[in-house]
DNA sequence: CCATATTACTTGACATATCAACTATATCTG
DNA sequence: CAGATATAGTTGATATGTCAAGTAATATGG
């Protein structure tokens, strides 16, 4: 069966290398952010609390924490983000979403929902939507199970509802 | 159904940006070439013509030609292909594969092929996956249709046949 | 309570990707 | 055939991602 295989992969990674890069251009070209900065904005918008660590949002995200303070930096640098010290554990800091990002995130996702919408519900029935959920949730748990991408879990769970 | 959707595109995006990476870091590690290399290396291992051009290789993977022209470059420069001007048609190049990249390569694919197995086979059914490779191409078929990255097909039909 | 380890994050160098010109050749049109 | 247009690919600036090493604060074990 590695016939199969190979030819999932492939598969795979032909949608990925294709698809992911288009979205995040339709981004850009619509709302004048990159896909990097349209995902992060969306995570933080939809916080229950007012801000994340940074490591959990990391996390949360699939991304290297090396990556994510990258991306910080340059999105508190453009007045999307915030970030500050957690006052508790002075190693940490705490990420907020400012209004300019609000602004900018709630007027981007109505615009990408509709280009997913195109490249998703347009294109595929609903039995191969939930079919693509199941997949990518197995092979999800696989990586998060046999390979993490940052080797351990987060200790401190309360850190995100303190602040 | 915006909801699906949504979520069809979240987890989507969550795997393109964990497990695509991942498989590209294990190139790396046991043979020492990074993923694009990979990719290069096997679709040119694969030709049944001693070369393609340049602009048809880039389609075949769905890359723009910029890109396939400085990973080209890069490659070339490391010995693993060579690059050579079309006979017929000197703005194309004619691109082909080395016997040290080669050999590179033959000695990666089976390694490669065992990573995949652990990250689909072990972890996807075969309807799963079969299920995953209808996707795949219905979304490919769409965007090739509606958002082609390099905008014109290559006319040029047989160049690849002609030397 | 001190030495050592761990954790959270930063930093800078480097690799790679993307974009917008630009060059050279080829094709088309009158 | 001359001039306009299109095509194939290059190039360099900039943005972004990755890796290894470093810094500072906290936790742990004797």
């Amino acid at each position: 069966m590695k016939e199969l295989d190979s030819k999932a992969w492939r598969a795979f990674h032909k949608i990925g290398t294709s698809l992911l890069p288009h979205l995040g251009r339709q981004i850009t070209n619509h709302s004048g952010i990159s896909g990097a900065e349209y995902v992060v904005l969306v995570a933080l918008s939809e916080l229950t609390t007012p801000n994340v660590n940074l490591n959990r949002l990391a996390q949360g995200l699939g991304w290297e924490i090396s990556r994510m303070s990258h991306q910080i930096s340059r999105m508190e640098e453009a007045g999307l983000v915030k970030k500050s010290r957690n006052t508790d554990d002075s190693r940490c800091f705490d990420v907020s979403i400012t209004a300019e990002g609000r602004k900018i995130a709630q007027a981007a996702i109505p615009l990408q929902s509709k280009e997913i919408n195109h490249c998703f519900s347009e294109v595929l029935t609903q039995a191969q939507m939930k079919s693509l959920i199941e997949i990518s949730e197995a092979i999800s748990t696989h990586m998060k199970e046999h390979h993490p991408i940052n080797k351990k879990e987060y200790r401190y769970d309360a850190v995100t509802q303190r602040s």
